[in-house]
DNA sequence: GCTCCATCGTTGACAGTGTCAACTATTCTG
DNA sequence: CAGAATAGTTGACACTGTCAACGATGGAGC
């Protein structure tokens, strides 16, 4: 905060006319950031194929962690305030996520039984890409001596591999025992 | 630090006498985490059968995240220390990852050539788990009002839409061999 | 014109932090 | 028993976010 205070000549106390607190300024430049991050998301021209434009939107999830790392990691790898406080915050952060439900529901229709599969598929979906975004930003990949070639081809790779999880058949699983999911076929 | 230090009935600075500084003494204690979370994941029971045993690990992972997430958020949600000050660190931390590829090469033969594949799938397995930990944590799920019985049944879902992504063909770039055949071989 | 007042910014203090420097107490070796 | 290591203590330093009180500025209403 004094550090920012003195690059904009300004007093260490000004910005508290403005914000309650510094986690209200951070707040708020986390809801500014959602905000960019669901245009930047949005922005893609639309082919009108659902699978084709859901892919896109994958990719700008990937470029957007790649291209703004900080903005990145303070909307998903820094811990957020009280989100009962900042309320805005929350409501658009739910804005970004629900792009991704809705184009889900695109896919395969909008019924309300098909909401649960969509929900299921978006939670893969964003799991599979919050991951490798912040696994990638924590420079941690470079430890682990990977084979020639595959950081290279990783965003494609997870993609194909995330369009091959999306086609899980609609079974409810019994709740009462949720470790031992299906197998998958052998071999 | 100096709060530890008054629970511990001892002077702030007494710790500065077994470590360099808060950074070497965090680093430590991720060390003993990340040694800690290894064992967590190896200590499952092997059935011999391969893919059962990568099931009981990537189970494994997300117990060991529910149950102990301040450890779990220390080692991967946190801004590691520069690594090059803390080689024991990487080490401990690179070893838990090679408890994964070393489960999925065993899967499908320990033969360089294959050796891409695996490392592939370990990243797309560690990114699907460590994303849906990440975003466990957060407290953020209930906020998006998910379709009911989601989220209590996420994590098997997640475990067999992996499954699915696993069984992506190796499509191979200009490789060594042409005559690679397309089909994995058995064992 | 002048007052009133809300807005904006400033200065100085406070308790808290991690770290440095110098000093003391304890323990073990030769 | 002398003399180091080793472990722990005290006080200071620069720094942080925040609180409280104190100017400046610029319209609105009369």
């Amino acid at each position: 905060m004094r550090d920012v205070a003195r690059k904009l000549n300004i007093s260490h106390q000004a910005p508290y006319r403005h914000f309650e607190s510094r986690d209200h300024l951070l707040a708020e430049i986390m809801r500014r950031c959602f905000a960019d991050f669901a245009q930047h998301l949005d922005k893609r021209p639309l082919t009108g194929k659902p699978e084709a434009d859901l892919q896109a939107m994958g990719h700008a999830y990937l470029n957007y962690a790649r291209k703004k790392p900080l903005e990145y990691r303070l909307m998903f790898g820094t811990p957020w305030p009280e989100p009962a406080q900042h309320p805005a915050l929350v409501q658009h952060a739910v804005h970004a996520f629900n792009l991704l439900r809705d184009s889900l529901r695109a896919m395969h229709g909008n019924r309300p039984e098909q909401h649960a599969q969509a929900d299921r598929q978006a939670m893969f979906i964003w799991s599979t890409l919050h991951g490798m975004a912040s696994i990638t930003q924590a420079n941690v990949m470079q430890h682990l001596s990977l084979a020639s070639g595959v950081q290279h081809a990783l965003p494609a790779d997870l993609m194909a591999r995330i369009g091959l999880g999306l086609s899980l058949p609609e079974r409810v699983l019994p709740a009462t025992n949720p470790s031992k999911p299906k197998r998958k076929p052998r071999t």
